[in-house]
DNA sequence: CGCTGAGTTGATGACAATCAACTCGGGTGG
DNA sequence: CCACCCGAGTTGATTGTCATCAACTCAGCG
């Protein structure tokens, strides 16, 4: 199942880049308020930033974790955007989701058990790194980070089957509508952190063939289906940009509930 | 969304019928150390009884749960199949996952959200009810259980993942030789809890439809494909029984990596 | 004995995959 | 500065996998 020609290296994270200049600090860390360490009271956050280890920049396409390899991060997204997929034995990638500013990638309860899925960043990207295996110490110590994963890990777990209902059973015009709604209202969620957010309109660094690899379908036909999108009136995905011109029939096409898109678990 | 004619009544779980006769005890019950209590020491168990409200006996083709309605009960399935499901705007199925003995249903971080998916009883199913609004605070206080209940997340969403990639990427064949040897394995992994286990062989009360709803694909073709499967020797599903009869071929038909399925994390 | 639900089989058709040629725009290097 | 290249996207022609529709079998059951 490993097997696939490509020689399989494991991630060197010495080859990263540094973020240069000082790192941030958490306190003051803007994606702080919807990543993991939401809710931890300001006291505590010096501790947050002594368990943080680094703070890399990535550039784009580069590969963050490697399905069935080890690796000694977690990263919380800082910037930018990323693909999580697995890849089947043709070599034709499945995208379970990509990830916003804010986004946990890679946790794993268990960090000797290599993770199943890779990551690879689709702009440049900026990530904290938490070493691993200290993670489950200190979501043992600390009830308020763990309740916060378990918010986390139940809002992928709805996307992802959100996502299954719709590679098994939509048309291609639904699922890509559906996508682009959600990534959509993710982004503008996200409000000043991702850049080029306008009222109706977002940054949007996605391929048709991450598309494609998303919801099941191939660049060709993500191509046709989104030229009926558009002629139809409801979007325009041009120059890495994602317009929305008529959401309501787009969401209803879609089969796209915004109030069930956009909970975030308050912490409880 | 939600309006598809069929009434949407909530559950009424007085309904259900209280299993007769004395209710199991928890520091006999054989499912425990599969199930979200795995771990917990005897003296505690007394607890964990007295948290758990009821035991229930559920008929075949049952609803416990339905999506976007409140539900005041999670579960932790004490014997039979289930299955959770989403339904599409046409009324189409997507089965997320079938629930075997020991796993948890209904689980979520914030019980004022409705749960996103609905779960059918598959057999006859008997349930260990937990009331959810009690929930989180138990995972707030017990360290061990939320690390536990991670596992238990971390080990759903591989699943769903994988499900997502077979759907979003693989032939109705290779679907279908996955879903069997997941569901083999799984079942032999419960060893004595399921009635009707044997060396090759499994009980299977799972109906074409059933897997056609899981795969994405329709019952017709899953027939058909089924016939191929069975004509090149390698499974044969009759009288509500699964048996493998060549399972190299089928794992690598599949893509299965046994090892992988069968993780269950340690207690860390 | 007929009813019912599950499964089978055949005929047909649709949606999406595949193969292939081509455009377009943005680098890069001569 | 221009030629060239490259990756992304477009478009057309064709194929194929799976869906749909429909008729039928078969086992279980009241």
């Amino acid at each position: 199942m490993l097997e696939d020609g490509c020689r399989r290296m494991a991630i060197n994270y010495d080859n990263f880049m540094i973020k240069p200049g000082e790192k941030t600090r958490c306190a003051q860390c803007p994606v702080r308020k919807l990543a993991l360490f939401k809710g931890v009271a300001l006291e505590n956050l010096e501790w947050t930033q002594g368990y943080r280890e680094h703070q890399f920049v990535i550039k784009p396409k580069r590969r963050l974790m490697e399905e069935g390899l080890p690796s000694r991060y977690a990263f919380t997204l800082f910037s930018g955007w990323a693909a999580l997929y697995q890849t089947a034995a043709t070599g034709e990638r499945q995208i379970h989701r990509f990830a916003l500013p804010g986004d946990f990638i890679g946790f794993r309860p268990n960090p000797a058990i290599p993770i199943h899925y890779s990551a690879q960043s689709l702009t440049e990207v900026t990530v904290c790194a938490f070493p691993v295996d200290r993670l489950d110490r200190i979501l043992r110590e600390r009830t308020d980070l763990s309740a916060r994963m378990m918010d986390m890990n139940a809002q992928s777990m709805r996307l992802c089957q959100q996502y299954m209902l719709g590679i098994g059973r939509k048309s291609a015009k639904e699922r890509l509508s559906f996508l682009f709604l959600e990534l959509f209202h993710r982004a503008k969620s996200l409000a000043g952190l991702l850049e080029g957010t306008e009222e109706n309109s977002i940054a949007f660094p996605i391929s048709q063939e991450d598309m494609a690899d998303a919801m099941g379908l191939t660049s060709v036909h993500v191509s046709r289906t989104l030229k009926e999108l558009t002629d139809a009136g409801l979007l325009t995905v041009k120059n890495r940009r994602l317009t929305i011109h008529n959401e309501p029939d787009l969401a209803e096409l879609a089969q796209f509930d915004k109030k069930l898109a956009l909970i975030d678990h308050p912490l409880l």
